[in-house]
DNA sequence: ACAAGACCGTTGAGAATGTCAATCATTGAA
DNA sequence: TTCAATGATTGACATTCTCAACGGTCTTGT
C-alpha cells in the first residue's frame, strides 16, 4: 500500500475527532491559553486575571456575580481572583448602596494603565499565534465564535 | 443617556473581551467541556477519555507521545488516561516490535462498541448545544477552527 | 563494538482549576 | 414581620496542568 510515510504529528489528522467541533475548540483553546498566559507573564497576569481585570477597567461596573457568569467561572474563584487583583492595587471592591449585598469591582488607575499594557501584550501574541488566519476570515471567525460562547 | 436597561446577562457585552479570539474560545470551550462531559458520563466516559478512545479506535495505531502531542497533553497525562481506559477493557497497549520503547494504544472491539456510542452522544450533545450555527456555517466554523487548532 | 546522548513511558510532586456545600449578610415578597 | 431567595465568602475535594526525575530502549559518532 501506501510507501508515504506521513509526518508523525500529522498521522492522526485523519481521525474522526478532526471533525469534532468540541475537540478542535478544546485543543485551539489550549493553545491560545498557553500563548496568552506566557505573553502575560511578565505583567505578573494569568489569561484569567487579565479577563477579570479587562471587564472591571470597562464601564460595566460588574457585580462578582456577574463576573462569574460571564467568564463562566464559579463564584468562589471570583473571589480569589478579585482578592488577587486587589492585592495588586489593581482593582478594588466598592458596595453599591442600592444593593449592598454585591461587590462592584472596578479598575484603579494603575489597573487600567496595566489593563492597556496587558491588552496590547494579549493582542499580539494572539495574532501571532493566529497570524494565518486574517482579515476578513478573521472576523467571521469572531462573529462564528460568539454564537459558541453565548448561545441563544 | 439610556433610559433602556439591558438584561443583566448581556450587560458585560461591550467589553474589549467580545472581539478577544482567547476570551471567546475559552468561554465556547468551557460550555462545550460541560456539555460533551455530561453527555458521556452514562458511558463512564469524560471528554478526555472519549477523545483519546477516538484515536485508539481508529486505523492510526498511536503511540502515547503521539496521542500526547496531538490532544495536546502531558506525556503522564495520557498514562492515566489509557491506565483507566483499560482497566474498563476498552483499550490494550500494544508493544511494537520495531521499537520497544513505545506503546501503542489499540482500542479492543468492546471499546469500539463503546467508542460509537459515545460518538453518538457526544455528537448529539454537540449539535444541540450549536444548533444556531449549521450548515455551511458550520463547514465554515470547522474550517476555521481547524487553523486555530493546527497552525502552520 | 562501544559510549554518549536522545527518546519513551512512568512515577511523583506541586500548582492551578473546577465543583460543590455551608454560612453570613442583605434583599424582596408573602 | 417572617420567610425564601440572592451575593459574597470560606472550606473541602476532585480534576487538570506542569515539571523534574528515573529506567529501559534506540541512535549516533567514534
Amino acid at each position: 500500500m501506501d510507501g508515504i510515510a506521513k509526518p508523525t504529528g500529522a498521522r492522526l489528522r485523519d481521525s474522526a475527532l478532526t471533525d469534532d467541533i468540541s475537540f478542535l475548540l478544546a485543543r485551539a483553546n489550549a493553545l491560545s491559553l498557553a500563548a496568552g498566559n506566557a505573553a502575560l507573564a511578565p505583567l505578573t497576569l494569568r489569561a484569567r486575571s487579565y479577563s477579570v481585570l479587562e471587564l472591571a477597567a470597562g464601564q460595566a461596573r460588574p457585580t462578582q456575580r456577574e463576573l462569574a457568569e460571564f467568564l463562566r467561572l464559579d463564584p468562589s474563584q471570583v473571589v480569589a481572583l478579585v482578592d488577587e487583583l486587589q492585592g495588586q492595587g489593581l482593582v478594588a471592591r466598592e458596595s453599591d448602596p442600592a444593593d449592598r449585598r454585591t461587590k462592584v469591582v472596578v479598575a484603579t488607575p494603575l489597573g487600567r494603565e496595566v489593563c492597556e499594557a496587558a491588552r496590547a501584550a494579549a493582542t499580539a501574541a494572539e495574532q501571532h499565534l493566529h497570524a494565518d488566519v486574517s482579515g476578513s476570515d478573521r472576523h467571521l471567525l469572531v462573529d462564528l465564535l460568539r454564537r459558541l460562547a453565548f448561545p441563544t
